[in-house]
DNA sequence: TAACTCCTACCGAGCGATCGCTCGGTAGGA
DNA sequence: TCCTACCGAGCGATCGCTCGGTAGGAGTTA
């Protein structure tokens, strides 16, 4: 029994966890070359280069230069709608809470990940057969979760917006371009910058920054962990 | 000095008239397979036949694969932003006002051009050398107008952001995202999205919908024009 | 314990296809 | 005689991918 709400607690709040290094080497490196040159402009060359590989030594791991792209792809995918039904459970009932914790988790993996989702993101052309099709109906659930969750406020009352569905896509879209230019390097954390993205999102719906500024994300919560888990600052 | 005034009220209008078919047809032809592939994903030969041309005939109007990609940026970069600036100059001295016109200028180029603006966005890391410098130096110049408007709103008192900087983010983030996904033959023209937005952008700013809500734009101005720049419906 | 058989994890060399681009033309109007 | 607007054929480079290996560790047998 204590135990059990140990870990319920601990897994609560795993969806604010980000470790580093969470790709395999190989597909670290294809990521990386991905991003630089996009898929096509990458060659396999320079791919095995950059994971000290020989080119057959890449091929003993993964069938076809496609495949890196699947993994990859698949990677991300499942990470972020796994993460982002666990920010709504912990939300409980509250359509507020969830749709605020629903953007922190978005906007937190598109800064975090903002490799892995640019990616995810731009190379959807260059997927093949029913990993595409694969892919596109996860990017429209995740799509649905927030319109779901907008619609319910509005029946609520909780929010006021004059077009619901144009809205969610604004937000979303507001979300997911933070993988195109977020940088570790810059002003604001993943975490800060999460809290503010939700409190702009809230803005659209008519609901004020108000409340609960203070996110649990911005209290002394170790955010970032290390491969195996365990924060590593903080 | 009556031709003047009317010249004036012409120009004034300029931002929001888009006729189809601007580019020439070899540079349509790049356009339309850089995104449908890709830059490095679409060839020559791809290009060519597109265009009914045999691929020296296609170097005989561009020195390279990579003039057609510059060319196609150039002018996407060019178009947004002379219209940005008229959209601002109709204004008048209004920050709100100024606001409102220029995010539905953004809005409206994106929707209008998207393939243009996708392109322009997504295959900035193929571009070599300068061009890559200017096309971002565009981008940022494009970024600083509405920051400068919000700022300006914020020290007049009719804008309240809390992080304004990245607000102004947030809005020409969902306005670029437009040419992810918008479709012409989707629910929304490209004027009442652009109304849309501009409303979604004021409330993250705490500026309701509110007044002059009805637009020029949802008024019967007739938008689309044709090859000349003549309205053909309306 | 030495020899033998697997197995995983690679690699040097290179194959056929395709890439961006060019050579040396032609056709037709000024 | 130019010039513009093209094209058939093909060059050298590079592409994704594979063939036929080797190195070394684990397990099995004599």
């Amino acid at each position: 029994m204590k135990v059990e709400t140990a870990k319920k607690v601990e897994d609560a709040a795993a969806w604010r966890k980000y470790s580093e290094n969470v790709l395999p080497p190989l597909l670290q490196a294809a990521l990386d070359s991905f991003v630089e040159h996009g898929y096509h402009g990458t060659t396999i060359r320079t791919v095995a280069a950059r994971a000290k590989l020989s080119v057959p030594g890449l091929y003993h791991h993964y069938a076809s230069k496609q495949a890196l792209l699947v993994a990859i792809v698949q990677f991300a995918m499942t990470d972020l709608l796994v993460r982002s039904e666990d920010a709504v459970a912990e939300a409980g009932s509250s359509v507020e809470e969830q749709f605020r914790l629903l953007i922190e988790c978005l906007a937190l993996f598109h800064a975090h990940r903002s490799e892995l989702a640019f990616i995810a993101a731009s190379e959807i052309r260059s997927l093949e057969g029913e990993s595409r099709t694969a892919h596109i109906k996860s990017r429209d659930k995740q799509q649905q979760m927030v319109d779901d969750i907008i619609n319910q406020g509005m029946r609520e009352g909780v929010f006021d917006a004059e077009h619901p569905k144009d809205t969610s896509r604004a937000i979303v879209t507001m979300c997911t371009g933070i993988a195109q230019w977020y940088r570790r390097d810059g002003e604001l954390s993943p975490e800060e910058l999460a809290v503010r993205y939700a409190n702009i999102a809230r803005m659209t719906l008519g609901v004020g920054p108000g409340s609960r500024r203070e996110s649990v994300l911005t209290a002394p919560t170790p955010v970032l962990t290390d491969a195996r888990g365990r924060p590593d600052r903080g």
